[in-house]
DNA sequence: TCCTACTTGGGTAATTTGGGCG
DNA sequence: ATTGTCCAAATTACCCAAGTAG
């Protein structure tokens, strides 16, 4: 792949992923998404992602930098 | 407005392009190709390309914060 | 303590997704 | 890197019980 080419896409976590971050069972983020406390993004299987930024900041404010991973 | 005649045809992704930006596995992408849920355009080699234009409005169109869905 | 409203997790079944292999 | 297939893990949606907060 020659392509220098990233199409800018914002980085998604998945519900296990969140819920793990804010120490609940993955059912609780869902939850919230359906409350619409979270922003999701569907998988066209209607799986839902999660937009990190949004889970950073309602984590605790800090930013992401892009450092790695 | 831009160029009005640009030979290069709208910007195509590859499979692991569009997984990266809905953060599934490449195969999955596969999959919606093969049920009809994206559309894919055939290399001559028979891999898959999709359409950034596509994928974009199915990621949701507007990057603007979307408050309850 | 009791009561009420809200949040969370367990159970189930069906679907979607990911890992391993060729 | 992509394709294809099989199988396990994850996710969804639902209802219901347990926990939390005021």
């Amino acid at each position: 792949m020659v392509h220098a080419r990233t199409p800018e896409a914002e980085s998604l976590l998945t519900p296990a992923e969140v819920a793990t971050m804010f120490r609940v069972d993955p059912k609780t983020v869902t939850r919230w998404a359906k409350a619409g406390k979270l922003t999701s993004i569907r998988t066209l299987g209607g799986h839902r992602r999660y937009r990190e930024t949004e889970v950073r900041a309602l984590l605790g404010g800090v930013p992401l930098q892009r450092s790695g991973q």
